[in-house]
DNA sequence: TAGATACCTTATAG
DNA sequence: ACTATAAGGTATC
């Protein structure tokens, strides 16, 4: 067992682990006490709650990582040094701060900010990401959390840590494998089909979700709509959850709802117009943080 | 090309 | 209890 400490008292606009990680942009961690989603107000730092995930390691096998946040460190326990794949991970290197000044002083961004102060986005490997949010298609929150731990536990690669037996993210060829009754046999409904055509398309190498990267955004969210089961608002969560494109605004139910509510101007008939309205609204470059917390704002209740 | 509809399953509302 | 509704949409016609 190693154990280490990311001192977060440095970073720029700071960090909230339980904000990051139970705002519904990553379904690949889990608390360690199984209250995942249960308050969301909830008291600082989700009571210093440990969450757990998996990391691949250089080999290509999988090693827990555990963490949890207490005052203005990180603390973590793992097989392997864990440090800079968690910097990685929660972007713990995005200014914050500098983010949140060239975000607009628009309706409802200046609270939704204050309300997650430290909320950052999340970097999760390509692949869970992509199978996660074919998941999300007419699912709350906590149910696709449900369909990617059913998944881990059907699929995935297990692996001992301090004693106990934890499951890797399935590989594109183990759910490439998986017959669509498998599949929906963890309540994919469905999806089933989508996930699995989707997998085999990356484990016979026709199509990589990392070939997006490097692409000019809106060609990187046409790429991936090459996947089954992916639009464009998948494609969005994707590119924003995964891949880095800071710009990308899925735009979901609550967004639009919000965009009726709040930025009648914005809505302009096709997905791809709006989204570049919105995106405009949100200050463009880092419109997808935007997004983020305005999306866990007011599903969480903020008004 | 734009518009309507089916689709698994389940938590929640009424 | 029971039924209707909606959930971070997409594929198909």
């Amino acid at each position: 067992m190693e154990r280490g400490v990311v001192d977060l008292s440095s970073l720029s606009g700071g960090f909230d682990l339980q904000a990051t990680v139970e705002s519904g942009q990553s379904y690949l961690w889990d608390r360690t006490d199984g209250r995942m989603y249960e308050n969301r107000d909830g008291g600082a730092y989700g009571g210093t709650a440990w969450y757990w995930t998996t990391v691949r390691t250089d080999d290509g096998t999988p090693a827990v990582v555990r963490v949890r946040q207490t005052d203005g460190r990180l603390e973590w326990e793992s097989t392997v040094d864990a440090t800079d794949r968690l910097r990685h991970r929660l972007r713990l290197d995005d200014d914050l701060g500098a983010i949140e000044a060239a975000t607009p002083d628009r309706p409802l961004l200046g609270r939704a900010f204050d309300a997650y102060r430290g909320m950052r986005l999340v970097r999760d490997p390509s692949f869970a990401s992509l199978v996660s949010f074919i998941c999300s298609a007419q699912m709350r929150v906590g149910r696709i959390h449900g369909m990617q731990q059913a998944l881990r536990e059907a699929f995935g690669e297990p692996v001992t840590f301090d004693g106990g037996t934890y499951h890797a993210y399935p590989t594109p060829e183990s759910l490439a494998t998986a017959t669509e009754a498998d599949l929906r046999e963890v309540g994919l409904g469905y999806r089933a089909p989508y996930v699995k055509r989707s997998a085999e398309l990356v484990a016979d190498g026709e199509l990589d979700p990392d070939d997006a990267t490097g692409r000019p955004y809106e060609e990187a969210r046409e790429f991936l709509t090459g996947f089954v089961g992916v639009g464009q608002k998948v494609a969005d969560c994707v590119l924003l959850f995964s891949l880095g494109y800071l710009e990308a605004v899925p735009l979901d139910t609550w967004i639009r709802t919000t965009i009726e509510e709040y930025y009648p101007d914005c809505e302009r008939g096709s997905y791809e117009e709006t989204s570049r309205a919105i995106r405009e609204t949100f200050g463009g470059e880092y419109a997808g943080y935007a997004q983020t917390y305005v999306f866990h704002y007011l599903r969480s209740g903020g008004e």
